[in-house]
DNA sequence: CGGGGTCTTGAAACGGCTCAACAAGAGTGG
DNA sequence: CCACTCTTGTTGAGCCGTTTCAAGACCCCG
């Protein structure tokens, strides 16, 4: 069906970030896209964190079948979580990006329901997922967090399923764009031009929005040739973010900061 | 495009059970279904309660442009979550079923981001919304059990994704099918012939499948016509649940009870 | 140089959509 | 009590968006 991505970088160290050892220092903090933590809180969050692991792209995160109960934040890179029916059909379910949590359904039912795999070379934050319960008690605010996170996932997942249910393939198309492009701006990750990185292959695009990929990469043709965008070498352009969104009719949200871990 | 259904039983009051005045004689809690709370926790879900209401089907329980930040659980009916696309295609996200909780994610974005509808008369107990985060601080536990629902209903948004996403229409169908007799089961309504009620519309479905109302209803016959099930008169029983469910390519989940409010 | 991954393009087949029309049942108003 | 309307279910015919199959180009890497 789709060929293996095992495209393992090999022996060298996966190219992306070190996790600073202490909270305190977390790069992602001090970009100011986060809600600040109670010094309290963060140091429990260090405390809670088991280990930080860089893992090169195109390796397993999370298995679909029976992983353990851990619970992961993204530090840098991008991942996605999919689901795979027995013949092999892919869908991707939503795409990770620094600061996002993943992992917590593990928590509540029996085994993963999804997996997750590293589309770029990732570094992770590893919490215990079997003291879950004790943040709750210890740190209410953090549990609200969690919660906050879950909602906003699920938010995604509500616009997601919007669009492959009921959208077209140009609109399509322009929704993941353009989503994947303004999330992007909140982290900061927006140059100039409005310009950011893109690591997504055709074949990605088309298991997230559930369509070929053969009449994906002609949609994506299509768009580019009205001017709307450039895509190349792994940087996404936007050259016209209006039509854009007025094709995809895409309803922007307002960027408060988000919470964190 | 979709006419309007208003269809309102008119003057008469919704038939829906009225929800007991005590969380203590909660006729869901007294089902088994779900987990016990500590006295002081039910008092708190009691006092947080600000109203019971019973609406009548085809009428909003949430709108979806800027509704206020009021919680909800469905106490008995049906309802669906859905969004639509401004020229008026409609994706239905989720069916609600008694237990169910609703109007989280308000709470943590400016506005509604979807709108809920009554499919049968329901009644609803509505919770105030503006006190969720006094919930987390005197009972954690709560807490955490909000987020477990969130949580359990997004691992049906992925499973509805991968649904529209890559399911063929006979496979969409059949899966529609088990998940919603599934989780009838699990709250004990199903009946000792494999039957259940099932008051969903062709459109429904069409809406909840990514599929057009005619083709919806060809692949519904087609299935019948194989003996896999019968759907007369808002009653769904299924004749060959295990060819359904391979079929569907269905995974089933396993039963624990449920957190409630 | 060979091989795997990605992107690209054409041609043909098909699944699902749209359009259109009709039947049955329920509620409404004269 | 009977037309009228509205909702839901039903069925046929033809079209079209998307898929599938197939093949080739390019590039990086071993």
């Amino acid at each position: 069906m789709r060929p293996s991505r095992l495209h393992s970088r090999a022996v060298t160290l996966p190219d992306a970030p070190p996790i600073p050892p202490r909270c305190a220092h977390c790069g992602l903090r001090a970009s100011g896209a986060f809600h600040q933590l109670a010094p309290g809180e963060l140091g429990f969050v260090e405390d809670l964190r088991s280990a930080t692991e860089r893992v090169p792209a195109g390796h397993a995160l999370i298995r679909e079948q029976a992983d353990g109960g851990r619970l992961f934040t993204l530090y840098a890179g991008w991942a996605f979580r999919y689901k795979t029916l027995s013949d092999g059909r892919r869908q991707i379910l939503n795409f990770l990006l620094p600061g996002d949590l993943f992992g917590l359904q593990q928590r509540f039912s029996e085994g993963a329901t999804y997996g997750v795999e590293a589309l770029t070379d990732v570094s992770v934050c590893v919490f215990q997922g079997t003291r879950l319960w004790e943040l709750y008690r210890a740190h209410p605010r953090l549990g609200y967090d969690l919660t906050w996170l879950c909602a906003r996932e699920e938010q995604m997942l509500d616009e997601n399923l919007l669009t492959t249910g009921r959208r077209s393939a140009v609109e399509r198309v322009a929704v993941l764009l353009i989503h994947l492009f303004k999330r992007m701006q909140r982290l900061g990750l927006v140059d100039g031009d409005n310009g950011c990185p893109f690591p997504l292959t055709q074949q990605h695009m088309a298991d997230a929005l559930g369509l070929s990929l053969v009449h994906t990469h002609r949609t994506l043709r299509r768009l580019q040739a009205l001017g709307l965008h450039t895509l190349d070498e792994g940087r996404l352009v936007l050259r016209n973010p209006g039509a854009l969104t007025q094709l995809a009719d895409y309803a922007t949200q307002p960027l408060e900061p988000l919470p964190l871990l």
